[in-house]
DNA sequence: TTGAAAGCGGTACCAT
DNA sequence: ATGGTACCGCTTTCAA
């Protein structure tokens, strides 16, 4: 029932020029009535003509034109993250963007996924953002820094295991999870730890600083660690709680909650007693772990408000001098319930 | 130890003609070597100056400049999601974006909260994207449809509970889970079926949708529906759970597994036999319901391959011409357990 | 093989 | 109060 009669398919977009002779005035004075220039006084009918004329061509103006003529975008590039990260970073993800809008940036998510780190750099500094904050998906180098910023970028910030030279860097040290968990399970008196190694290709860059953690603190207090190789299928669980007696370990930190929920139903079904028999500590404390029985002790994980962070997006862009910080955007915690 | 002096903090970024000028070519020949263009010869040793002049100056091709001039880009906007939609939806994303990636276009995600749909469309429209890809996040109008299109967007293609006049759409009806949910309750024996309601606000986009398939199939068999509002949280379960005989209840479809483990180990500490008094169903299939006792019946739900999507991104780019296709994007199916 | 120049769509300075 | 116009960085036709 649709009216639409067939448009010509290659129907031209519409510009400031169009509007203008539309209007009956000149591409400046449309640009003055649209962006309410306030340094130029345009009378109230002229206004209202562009308007219409605007209006009724449907024009929308072309950013890319803009930005160029600007010289600068109010662009903040976030190197697309699509690591199922669990809610904990999601929450702090949003908190964050919602944060930037508000002080008037867009923010713009492009993936660099099959780029190496210094391709990636290139093919963001390209856009031109005035900032970019590499959530770690990426690993920014030092070189990649600078091509950001001879590209304009006034901001370059990274939030990843390791601070990146010429980068802000807010440090978000998963090895603290680790060391967190085995501390915890060491106070409890457990002195062989084994640590679940998830086989998942796009955890690595999380579970690898988390070992190193656990390990760390292991060898400070004399603890045995193992690392355990598990894939999140049942039947992985299964196969190494099968031989999970002659690991002869009396704990386990099993990289997060969901795979600590995972391996903890699977040696209670190998009969192994929790915690008795081994503890099991998890991380992100996700309410899930509190339904079990015996209810799971976790590391607790606590992200910086997403708003503080847009905020030290904004003061380097305002001025780029100021000198790099290397903040901790992370603290974790041991949350002891019954497992262990 | 930086070695870097202090460089000039506004050193203005490189130009394709400050390239030229060291390279001591001219503009176009820049152009022709840095883009490899076939249809022209440029001798070997000019090409090597002019790349080795680009290198020293750290030269990145300005984007918004060049698509100026082109009269169009390669990019393909994806209205920001960032609902937390559980590992299916991300993996579909993931998926859908390297293929649109291996298809040459440029992926960007750019958000639209807090901008209703027509503001937003508008906002996306400045972009000149050649394609949109909206997930539902923001609801598309038939207007909002044809300000992109008319700004050159070729391809504009939604994700959602229904339809949208002027654009692809690719239907993902939340109202099937809840209707095979509810179906496979009272084919179970249950009259009396409880349906969860979450209050977490980013949910009201599935959940009424859900629930309204649910009341549908209900209606036909002529059993009983109950909304059932509830938060995610532990204190929110309970209370529903202290009134639970009082609402004479033989099933409760309980949104997704997340809510359902939340409410099934609720009812289980007031005491109430799971399936005997009440049959439980989530939906979602996640891997943690396996691990219950009882084990959590649920709603598997199939996403279509991220690929095919991508290949109908570029059909419809290369022939916008073609008549709007209206597919199903989700299959929903039954998955019995032991808890229901 | 290379260069000169036009033009993509806006913005803002300088005239009028 | 408005118009003319130069310019942002890049590509591409045309001429040399």
């Amino acid at each position: 029932m649709s009216q639409t009669p067939e448009q010509p398919l290659e129907r031209s977009v519409p510009t400031s020029a169009d509007v203008a002779r539309l209007a009956g005035v000149s591409r400046a004075t449309v640009s003055y009535v649209l962006n309410n220039t306030a340094a130029v006084r345009i009378s109230e009918p002229t206004r209202r003509r562009v308007r219409e004329a605007a209006e009724e061509l449907g024009y929308v103006p072309h950013a890319a034109a803009r930005s160029l003529r600007a010289g600068h975008t109010r662009m903040v590039l976030l190197p697309g993250t699509h690591i199922p990260v669990g809610p904990l970073y999601s929450r702090f993800l949003g908190e964050f963007q919602s944060a930037l809008r508000r002080l008037d940036y867009t923010v713009v998510q492009y993936g660099g996924i099959g780029l190496d780190g210094d391709e990636a750099a290139r093919a963001w500094a390209e856009l031109r953002p005035v900032a970019v904050v590499s959530l770690g998906e990426v690993t920014l180098t030092p070189h990649g820094v600078d091509v950001l910023k001879r590209s304009g970028a006034r901001a370059v910030i990274t939030l990843g295991p390791r601070r990146v030279e010429g980068a802000h860097s807010l440090v978000m040290d998963q090895r603290e999870v680790g060391g967190c968990a085995v501390t915890h399970l060491i106070g409890r008196g457990r002195r062989s730890i084994g640590v679940v190694m998830p086989e998942e290709h796009g955890l690595r860059m999380f579970c690898e600083p988390r070992f190193e953690g656990a390990r760390n603190a292991a060898a400070c207090k004399g603890a045995r660690i193992e690392p355990l190789p598990m894939a999140y299928e049942v039947e992985s669980a299964q196969a190494l709680a099968a031989r999970w007696r002659s690991l002869r370990l009396d704990a386990v930190f099993a990289y997060n909650d969901e795979y600590a929920m995972l391996l903890m139903r699977a040696l209670q079904d190998e009969g192994i007693d929790v915690p008795r028999e081994s503890a099991v500590v998890g991380a992100d404390d996700l309410l899930l772990g509190r339904l079990l029985r015996p209810r799971l002790s976790t590391v607790a994980i606590d992200l910086v408000a997403g708003r503080r962070l847009a905020e030290l997006v904004d003061r380097v862009v305002r001025d780029p001098g100021s000198e790099p910080e290397h903040h901790d955007l992370m603290t974790a915690r041991p949350v002891h319930r019954e497992s262990s």
